[in-house]
RNA sequence: GUCCCCAUCGUCUAGAGGUUAGGACUCAGGCCUUUCAAGCCUGUAACACGGGUUCGAUUCCCGUUGGGGACGCCA
């Protein structure tokens, strides 16, 4: 799912719930070229990834072509639409020479009073417009809209497969599920004074429209749905958090005030047309690292390890129960983690048994100057009962200052090397509570190793 | 090309005639500190341009420029 659909979809689903509103989903997939059940079923997992609900639905648009063709004929019946048998040559050529000459190009309405019979041969059906007079709504979000209908010209409802076009399938859906609100994307408000026509033709009461600016991407484009990181499986698939791409894409566009954090119930509370703005949104990845940050910190313990979960089995290669001393650890990383991939790899070092020093960090501080202090650590803990952080604490200040007075940093560095493979990890005496005493001492152990035979 | 739309820090935005133009992200610096973060503090940074209207325009109007969208027998 693009990330435009997503907000769209957000917008919709605020919206609904906001007003104590149904949501209805429907497909529109008449174009069986790009509408497989794979798309279908990727939707729809976004979409409860995301935690947006629905009323009603899922519909395929597909599945109403019967409907869809008695709507045309009735429309062929009433004269309201008229066959035409202008061929995409024809149409092409005459559409070149206009321009050419200068004009603007709408149909020519060459067959509009052709009066052209079942029996016309290959054809499409063309909605005949009313030759003046505007096509106007009130938008939700741009206010005023509209445009005259001669500079639309009589579009194409029907092709000569006789499939309908989705102008036509969705004004007649809209109509038969009474649907009184559309939020779509700003690509369709061009759109509009067509299908306002179709709603006229069908002698019906349009719903009400509002349409959000587009997201475009850094250079202010519109978002191209080959570029990957344009959808929101993307994201997920990061491991960001869905409150967080939610809440990410809630403010493209949409504000309240200074406030920008939102979880899906406030934006369900909050959400108001009036204050989506008009000029297009460009999606900011930073912002969404920040954000990816920011719910990973929310997140209660038990929901926090059941999204961890995978990505922990992931980097162990194997389930990972839950426990007091991992969710102690997944509480340690939360404050530097920006998606659970990043946290998960900051939690290897207690989910593995082979650790693997990172090349760097072992050359910087396991050196042969660690030997003593990471002997003397050794030594002492192997004596000591209470393996608390206070008691580590004062172990590794009684080492440090029986070692010369050496400032903390230079023993604390090497042993976080040590058991975690690492030079970065969250506090070294937290870590070695979550790591348990004895596959500390084995860490230890296997260092001291690394520094009298490997260190240079 | 034609029609339509849009325009406040690099980005997302607040603002709806009188503000030291606010917040957030990013970036820079500082504090804290056993590392990395987090947190706190500080800083850099914007009303596209030109005309009006008005005592007074970021705000209203017009134009210019720039950007976008629509112009399909796609959705």
């Amino acid at each position: 799912m693009h990330l435009g659909n997503a907000r769209t979809a957000l917008f919709s689903w605020a919206y609904a719930r906001r007003h104590g509103g149904q949501m209805v989903l429907r497909i529109e997939d008449t174009d069986a070229e790009r509408s497989t059940q794979a798309s279908e079923d990727a939707l729809l997992a976004e979409l409860a990834w995301l935690g947006l609900d629905w009323d009603d639905g899922p519909h395929r648009q597909s599945e109403r072509a019967p409907r869809h063709a008695e709507v045309v004929a009735s429309l062929l019946e009433t004269g309201r639409a008229y066959r035409c048998i202008c061929t995409k040559e024809e149409l092409e050529t005459r559409k070149q020479a206009t321009i050419a000459a200068g004009g603007k190009w709408t149909y020519d309405g060459l067959c509009r009073d052709a009066d052209h019979g079942e029996d016309a041969g290959e054809h499409t059906v063309r909605l005949r417009l009313p030759a003046e007079g505007a096509l106007a709504w009130d938008d939700g979000v741009f206010g005023p809209s509209g445009q005259d209908a001669a500079e639309i010209g009589d579009r194409i409802i029907r092709r000569s497969d006789g499939g309908v076009l989705y102008h036509l399938a969705v004004v007649v859906d809209d109509l038969d599920m009474g649907i009184t609100h559309v939020i779509r994307g700003a690509d369709h408000h061009a759109n509009t004074p067509f299908q306002l026509a179709l709603y006229a033709a069908l002698d019906a009461v349009p719903p009400q429209f509002a349409h959000v600016p587009l997201i475009v991407d850094a250079k202010g484009k519109k978002l191209s749905k080959r570029r990957e990181d344009a959808s929101v499986g993307h994201y997920r698939g990061e491991g960001f958090l869905p409150e967080a791409v939610l809440n990410w894409l809630v403010r493209m566009g949409w504000s309240h005030g200074d406030q920008e954090v939102f979880s899906r119930e406030e934006v369900a509370r909050l959400f108001d047309l009036d204050h989506v703005g008009r000029a297009a949104a460009s999606a900011d990845p930073d912002k969404l690292m920040h954000l990816g940050q920011h719910w990973i910190k929310s997140l209660p313990a038990e929901t926090l390890y059941e999204r961890m979960a995978p990505f922990l089995a992931a980097e162990a290669g194997r389930e990972v129960p839950r426990s007091p001393a991992l969710d102690q650890l997944l509480d340690l990383l939360r404050e530097r983690s920006h998606t659970l991939v990043d946290m998960a790899s900051r939690a290897r070092f207690a989910v593995v048994d082979e650790l693997v020093y990172d090349e760097k960090a072992a050359a910087k501080h396991l050196k042969k100057a660690a030997d003593p202090l990471l002997a003397a650590l050794h030594d002492r803990l192997a004596g000591q009962d209470d393996w608390g952080a206070d008691s580590l604490e004062a172990s590794f200040r009684a080492v440090c200052a029986e070692q010369g007075d050496v400032g903390l940093g230079k023993l604390a560095q090497p042993v976080r090397v040590a058991v975690t493979g690492s030079a970065a990890s969250p506090g070294i005496f937290e870590t070695l509570v979550v790591l348990g005493r004895e596959r500390t001492m084995a860490r230890l152990a296997e260092a001291l190793h690394y520094v009298r035979h490997h260190a240079g």
